[in-house]
DNA sequence: GTCTATACAGCGATAGAC
DNA sequence: GTCTATCGCTGTATAGAC
């Protein structure tokens, strides 16, 4: 077989980009769908149309690759809170589009990548740990400056330290994915997540 | 090796019951801590003192396993709700104690088994999926009850149908287990858990 | 009801040719 | 950078003795 010749995966990895992003590209996709230790470098390269002795010279262990998904994933969603921060005009559109962030992930029919990560946490070799943390850390740094601009512009109303209800957030919008997923059905978690914001005055 | 001899895991199955029960207390705590996906025929045996082939001829798949955890767990679940329900004399002091529940669970460094299965939905045999999804409608119903009752007697407050607001609590609370368990904070789980009931005005 | 032994598939990983 | 071939291990599951 000749070396042009590149498998469609029901995934589609960006086909224009080069092997180890395709490879990022499939193992993500399929963590997020099925978790860190259901996937296979077999799913992977038959997804690519690699072999899995090729997907070891890019990756030399799963370990490793597991970490390159966490920090690629994180990396990408400062981008889109950067973005936000950027785009949206106040507090209250910003945690909109927060949602909405997650919102996407889900129509995808996939979980968060950190949250199913979250969920194996036991399981996962050591070096996925702590940047799988730090995710968690970085959303909460994040959504708490938001709210705390919030509770400061009368947008919102909640009692404590910001961080406290950033964490709330944080976990009711990882579970109300966790559980809309196995029904398949979006909308479930959009009316969750409108739930959890008129927790706060808002009013959606 | 004798028969006599029987290893005392670290998760102690009641050591009074008979097999089934106790191929059962083991396999539920090593599914609520790796995951359906992460535990091993092996394992639960290893655990036991007894071998994988013994194992199966109590449970003779990986599947029916499965599908005797879900119900006896959803089993026990509902004669809580049902003890809560006789014990408790207001929405509020239910709804605390609904809480505790999951507490509980947490505290033994395990996430709720059906919260656990539900990530790994994708992956898992069939006939795990339907009474899975039962075991959620079964508490949202619950939780509905004791929401509207709250909301007419004037302690919560929320708009739109009770089943919504109960759908936004399950996930509430799965997702802060998902989250506090790898911070190995219990705690986390609880303030996250009052952030949660704050949003219907009850003050924890 | 528990055991030993085994079948068979899949896994992650490595060596070495091209 | 990709391949073929293979190693060593673990997984679920089954057959048959006791």
């Amino acid at each position: 077989m000749g070396g042009t010749m590149s498998a469609k995966g029901s995934t589609a990895p960006s086909p224009g980009s080069d092997t180890p992003t395709r490879i990022l590209d499939t193992a993500e996709a399929l963590v997020q769908q099925r978790g860190f230790n259901s996937f296979s470098y077999g799913e992977v390269a038959g997804e690519l149309g690699i072999t899995r002795a090729s997907l070891h010279y890019h990756y030399p262990g799963k370990a490793i690759l597991g970490r390159s998904l966490i920090e690629r994933y994180a990396e990408r969603f400062g981008e889109e809170l950067a973005r936000i921060d950027a785009g949206e005009p106040g507090p209250a559109e910003k945690l909109r589009a927060y949602v909405a962030l997650y919102s996407g992930v889900l129509s995808e029919g996939r979980m968060c990548l950190c949250g199913m990560l979250a969920a194996e946490f036991l399981t996962l070799p050591e070096e996925l740990r702590d940047p799988l943390l730090r995710f968690f850390d970085d959303n909460e740094a994040w959504l708490a400056a938001v709210l705390e601009e919030g509770r400061s512009d009368g947008a919102m109303q909640f009692a404590g330290p910001a961080g406290e209800t950033a964490r709330m957030l944080i976990g009711g919008l990882e579970g109300a994915m966790l559980i809309a997923r196995p029904y398949g059905d979006t909308e479930r978690f959009r009316r969750a997540a409108a739930g959890l914001l008129s927790g706060l005055a808002m009013d959606a």
